[in-house]
DNA sequence: CATAAAGCTTACAGTAACTGGAAGGTCAAG
DNA sequence: CTTGACCTTCCAGTTACTGTAAGCTTTATG
């Protein structure tokens, strides 16, 4: 199968696909005689694995050691067990820094009682240091 | 006052402020006969409010605007209000995503009782399209 | 005074994960 | 035969810095 009918199986841009495989995460598939990539069945579930991780914000260089591990099937998971730990950590403490963000926000917002700039409030408390 | 000066009062590292002054973040700063960058006690006041809206999150396009109204200071503040409240918009955005993410990730990390990769769980759960 | 360390300058490269665009080869249809 | 849809590669741009290198100047020390 050509590029494009893998982009449109797994939902992920051809330009995508070959960033991907320049970035280690795909092998590098077969070539037709005219130079078009060449895809298997297999590429689709690897593809749809490595959208799944992305849309749940995991890093491409643990993305590949997730897709090397499955490669050793008796191999033990604790790889897995510590990339989506790891994530699910960064996650938190990221939504802890947006929380803090958002209430400093909305006290902004709320401040200005819509005057004018030499007197607007949300720019007087910007310039404290 | 040099820049490492306006640094360490600024809390901005020196190497920032020259990327602020390429970025047009900053007006572009008298020179001793050294060639040093000379700065005035205004330059704070500035530098601090750019990092006060850094931490903020406000990109630096958008500080630049805020920069810009305050050398109009009748001008209203319908731009200041509207910067912050996209700012804050943004900000509950991805706070939404972060919360579905963290729901994900969660379920995940739970659902391997650590056995092999060939049977772990979250392994599977990513196949999933 | 010599020299070494600290501080200043510029310019280039790298980060993460793509995305856009240019220039050109290939293939099927009308 | 040519038009349009795909395919290829490579280069540049995105965001907000940060690291590094090469080369000044100034300051401190022996």
């Amino acid at each position: 199968m050509k590029i494009s009918e893998l982009a449109t199986k797994t939902r992920v841009p051809a330009k995508t696909i070959r960033y991907y495989e320049t970035a280690g995460l795909l092998s590098t598939p077969l070539r037709e005689a005219n130079g078009y990539r060449c895809y298997s069945t297999d590429d689709i579930d690897t593809l749809i694995f490595i959208r799944r991780c992305r849309e749940l914000n995991i890093p491409i260089d643990e993305i590949k050691q997730l897709v090397a591990v499955q490669r050793k099937p008796e191999a033990s998971c604790d790889t897995v067990d510590n990339i989506i730990a790891e994530q699910l950590a960064r996650v938190r403490q990221t939504q802890q820094e947006l929380a803090q963000l958002e209430q400093a926000l909305a006290m902004l917002a709320t401040s200005c009682s819509h005057k004018q700039v030499q007197n607007c409030a949300i720019l007087q408390s910007l310039k404290a240091d």
